[in-house]
RNA sequence: GGCCUGGUAGCCAAGUGGCAAGGCAGCGGUCUGCAAAACCGUUAUGCGCCGGUUCAAAUCCGGCCCAGGCCUCCA
């Protein structure tokens, strides 16, 4: 049985999707008008592990992630260096692409854009206005919220609180009432579209709506976001998609926390964000960052500094070296109790994720296996066959985590000679010889280890330890 | 001001009534020709503070302090 927090709810509640054994997921996505930061990935690392561990419990999937290509920043940014929009979209959409496939995001099954939706959005407006939900004005489309009555329900908004004032756009007084939120926007930039309700735009509530019921249906399984999109971007989606099926439009609405830098919030605006590129730059392991979003519990703030970065890249180091060792295990006579180990690492792994994704119990369960491999391992009781079923429980668990290097290791023969010389001169005890060899290795990256079961031998990333 | 989070070791982080998981770093040891790796021991008689309930509290209740977020574009 899986559990996630439910925000609709305020608690963690049995995951039981509308179709058995299936799962509808939308995962908000990028604005596509800059580079993405780390704080951004947060929440797509969160949707990359609740998209994998569904798969991993056996749901099929079906997930749409949107790209927000139109709104204010990406019609200012292609107007200040007077390219189209698709050409300034494309470019930080493709970064953002790249960024996905570093970090080794899972890609969605539909990655649709909302300017190649403008139909759909406009027969979802042209729907609201038939059912007297929405109103025109001036050319624009607002949303009456007072005509829904359960609006501000999941933020936990008092409407009486949100008041008129000098925050409210200078084109947003013509609305009847300065809380309805604007569903299409008359033209005034450069980008527009000729449709039934005019030359304009959509508004950035309405893609969502839009995009998610053309892909998943009326009424899906689960629908994600950072915690500053649940007022007021998902309330409204909620608003606009309920108000013109008449249905429910989403079971389960899961959002992760922020990313903070120094206490704070990491955002664009107060300029204190990394781009993974930055990162990159400083000589981190990518790997290591994902590991980093992806080891605290996606509900908890994450504190993000470099030295937290730093332990996460001695993690991801140790846990691979661990993984590289199973290799050399080809001797040993068998340990009967490791079957059961694994077992228990896996209940461990499943019970955790299955808790509204609590990754710290999930990977305790896999570093407790690895410290009784490794008593075993001294003993040289670790058989072939253990180690092999120990190498499938980490591949296994790895198509959720996904922080193994599985490339093949060979060295060459040349470099296997060099290692039985090695072995001969240490039998000889020609420790000079030995010492020499093993400087050879280090210097191409290769570490040697003599261990019960022979020379052993890993590879070491440059830069990191 | 309203609403919502969080405060657990040097750092990261689980744990929501019954002996305080796990990771990273440090220190001491074992092993090793020397290393490396690994293992063993050690690092919170205490979980922001003060009260209360209970046989028993990090956990429940009340009050307070601190930090962050949302209420406006945001992951």
């Amino acid at each position: 049985m899986i559990r996630f927090y439910n925000t609709l709810t305020r608690n963690k509640e049995e995951f039981k999707p509308i179709k058995e054994g299936n799962a509808g997921l939308y995962t908000c996505g990028p604005t596509v008008y800059d580079l993405a930061h780390i704080g951004n990935f947060r929440a797509y690392i969160f949707e990359d592990l609740l998209h994998r561990y569904l798969e991993y419990g056996g749901y099929k999937v079906l997930r749409v992630m949107n790209i927000t290509d139109v709104d204010d920043k990406t019609i200012a940014g292609c107007e200040k260096e007077s390219v189209s929009l698709k050409e300034y979209t494309d470019r930080y959409l493709t970064a953002f692409l790249e960024d996905m496939e570093i970090l080794r995001l899972k890609k969605p099954d539909y990655l649709p854009r909302a300017t190649e939706h403008i139909p759909e959005m406009v027969s979802l407006v042209k729907k609201l206005l038939d059912k007297g939900y929405a109103y025109e004005k001036d050319g624009a489309v607002y949303f009456s919220i007072a005509k829904f009555p359960s609006y501000g329900k999941m933020a936990g908004i008092d409407l009486s609180e949100i008041k008129s004032g000098a925050r409210v756009d200078v084109d947003e007084y013509e609305k009847e009432d300065v809380r309805d939120f604007a569903l299409w926007k008359e033209e005034k930039e450069s980008v527009f579209w000729d449709t039934e309700l005019g030359r304009g735009r959509p508004g950035w509530h309405i893609e969502c709506s839009a995009m998610s019921m053309k892909y998943l249906g009326e009424s899906f399984d689960i629908h994600t976001g950072g915690v500053d999109n649940i007022f007021p971007h998902h309330e409204n989606e909620i608003a606009q998609s309920e108000a013109a099926t008449g249905k429910k439009f989403v079971n389960y609405w899961m959002h992760c926390a922020h990313l903070l830098v120094n206490g704070e919030k990491m955002s664009k605006s107060k300029g204190n964000f990394y781009t993974l590129r930055d990162i990159l730059k400083k000589g981190y392991n990518p790997v290591a960052v994902r590991y980093l979003l992806l080891s605290a519990h996606y509900r908890d703030p994450l504190n993000f500094s470099e030295k937290a970065l730093k332990q996460a890249e001695n993690t991801v180091s140790n846990y691979n070296a661990f993984y590289q060792s199973l290799d050399f295990c080809k001797s040993g006579i068998g340990n009967k109790e490791i079957k059961a180990d694994i077992e228990k690492a896996r209940k461990d792994f499943t019970a955790g994720l299955s808790d509204d994704l609590n990754i710290s119990a999930a990977l305790a369960g896999i570093f407790n296996l690895i410290k009784t491999v490794n008593i075993a391992v001294s003993e040289g009781t670790l058989g072939p066959e253990d180690a092999g079923d120990i190498k499938g429980f980490l591949e296994e668990t790895d198509n959720v985590l996904v922080i193994l290097d599985k490339e093949e290791r060979k060295l060459s023969g040349e470099q296997q000679n060099l290692i039985k010389e090695r072995e001969q001169a240490r039998k000889d005890k020609d420790f000079k010889k030995s010492d020499e060899i093993r400087d050879v290795f280090k210097s191409q990256g290769i570490l040697l280890e003599d261990t019960l079961y022979g020379t052993r031998w890993k590879t070491v990333k440059k830069g990191i330890k």
